[in-house]
DNA sequence: GATGAATGAGCCTTCATTCAT
DNA sequence: AATGAATGAAGGCTCATTCAT
């Protein structure tokens, strides 16, 4: 059990940096100032010090929970029970909706460049668990094209992929709306999209022609 | 016809544009400072000032023209002879290829929030310039779908294109790899992925289903 | 009696101070923080701020004791028995190694500048002991040249003396080496500069001239 | 010829060094700040990096030249016509009102801690020219004592005719008067005084002993 | 009595920008 | 037209100090 002492460090910590990451990816890293952070999470930009080292601490704090909770999650709807197709689509749309739920985090999470790579291991954790998700959406894509695993036009397939749905949380990024009015009106869209861009991976898969290198 | 005088000045100011244009471009626009913009023009940081209010004028005036020179381009594959699943190619590939080159700039086309909203005029024009290149692609992807330009499932069709367009640019937004690096490397993935994308819209369109709400 | 409480009391106490004294010689006042000095006494550095008004004040009681402890141990020599001049050798050792034991320390209580001038009270005291100290070497010097206290020359005498002695102290208060080390390798030099200094001052005692301005 | 501007600059510059260097050593390098100087020098403190690429760089700057006049002034001293005794003197008392001149400079002078150990290359500038003056005087001392240049009891003379000088310096570092004032009023004292060390360390090499471990 | 939490003041430094020439 | 000089605002960060428990 926590004192009350503990459970308001504990709050500020949260506010610390749940207002670095609305600040962080709503404007940039470089861009934002600790002052800044600390106003929003309304504390002394002083107090941020107490938490984390420094700013890049805060940065890499910031990175990796959520990543790993939508890694689980969408463990939990690979091993349910449905078609590949039901549980591709459930899948992506997790993703979707998580990356717009952490919205301008987003480009923490992908964006290699804003953490240094000088200390390898919470960048090499970070690497780690991204990866185990884009295996996850590659594998119930292979899953969906009946493709093997070592098949190389699954390496094609799930980039294309992987654009659609890059190009979904980028082009929603910035907007004002919440995840949950951009879900609700949006939703159909995406299906359609994920089921557009099945269909025509499909339809490569059949055709003689897989795009990379052979006749 | 001008004075000796006025073409130093000239020079100068396209010296100057052409200095923050590469550097915009190649590290940033918050990161690269107004001396390093002079040094690199060959100039004195205060001679930037003559020829610019300031630091975002700059950026204003190097965002418009080559916006247009795309615009053009796209103009000039769209007028083209040839069948229009080629030209919806060449001119996606434009585009793609056109926002890897201006690269960190692109979130100043195309992210709104990052151009001040304060004075409109400017703003307005890129959002008119934007606005007509979104066009040009739609009605590329049109004539492919052979859809009516009303046809309410055209807004759709295009909607999923852009994200896998946006979807390819936010990918390798910040790569360090050199536009022709990427367009060397990728082009062939880019082409397949235009292609799986109108393989599946077609399918869509085909279908009874449109995906919106008709039963 | 002390109660357990007030053992403990005291026993912090004389632990932050036996902290604070080792840290501000080893490493200098202005460049010790609060909270090593804590960590260092094993206690946190709010703690400190129970048994000192501050920082400064962390000082004032630190300076004056080993001062103290130094004009008994030099009253000890001077009341021992044997030759003045051995005695004015032991004395002025005392002293060296004293400075240089408390090092960084030194210039808090010799140079007047670095304690505030804003309360008299401490400051009177420690000039107080400071006097008493060098009143101690000076007599010690008198009855080596057997000059009568009120002798004009002495009071050359003893400046001079005391050059040598603050120049023995400035030359070493920055050395890496501890005292030891430097007593161990230093002391036959010293004692030299104390026999040359006397045998100067005897020299020019003894000649007509006495430097200031009788002819 | 100097413009106008050159000349301001000049002035400019010249009264952030001498604001510097009152200020540094009157109170120590690490805790006068750079905004302190800047008021001192009648300047903004970002002016300050106009001229010098930061704190450290001003000590640098700052340490070298004055060192370097008095070398040559020693050189000249010790060049004339004269008893050895005289130039010794005359050479003791340059140093001496050239330290109490640059006053509380005098320890960035010869406190080797203030100068950072990486770059070696200044720092080795500094302690060429420092152990240039030592050895000027060492020379000037030799001939006096009529020792041989290796003679090994020559280290320990010039040792404890150094103590003195520095002394002497430490002594008056901090007292409010002019160099001029203090030059006037203790000229005499510091004659004996160094005529008090020659007598003395003549009269050891004279006996048997020499102090350092011959019985 | 003791402590963790929190903060304001302040440090060095950089940068866009203005002023005087 | 062009520039060197100069500056205010701001940034990341540290530290002595206070407050609430």
């Amino acid at each position: 059990m926590l004192t009350k002492q503990e459970q308001r460090s504990e709050e500020t910590k949260r506010s610390i940096l749940l207002a670095a990451g609305r600040l962080f990816a709503g404007r940039g890293y470089d861009v934002v100032t600790m002052r800044e952070i600390a106003k929003e999470a309304g504390c002394s930009h002083t107090t941020i010090y107490i938490y984390f080292k420094d700013k890049e601490a805060l940065l890499q704090h910031l990175s990796l929970p959520p990543l790993q909770t939508l890694a689980s999650r969408m463990d939990a709807l690979l091993g349910s029970s449905g078609v590949p197709e039901e549980k591709l689509k459930n899948v992506s749309l997790a993703f979707i909706e998580f990356c717009l739920a952490n919205r301008n985090m987003y480009g923490l999470f992908f964006n290699v460049k804003s953490v240094r790579v000088d200390e390898q291991a919470p960048e090499l954790e970070i690497n780690k668990v991204r990866n185990r998700l884009f295996g996850k959406l590659t594998e119930a894509l292979q899953t969906c094209l009946r493709l093997e695993r070592e098949d190389e036009r699954l390496l094609m397939c799930s980039r294309i992929y992987f654009f659609t749905l890059h190009g979904i949380v980028s082009t929603y990024t910035f907007s004002e709306e919440s995840v949950d009015q951009l879900m609700g009106r949006l939703t159909p869209t995406f299906l359609a999209a994920f089921e557009v861009q099945l269909d025509g991976l499909k339809a490569m898969i059949s055709s003689n022609k897989n795009g990379v290198e052979r006749g």
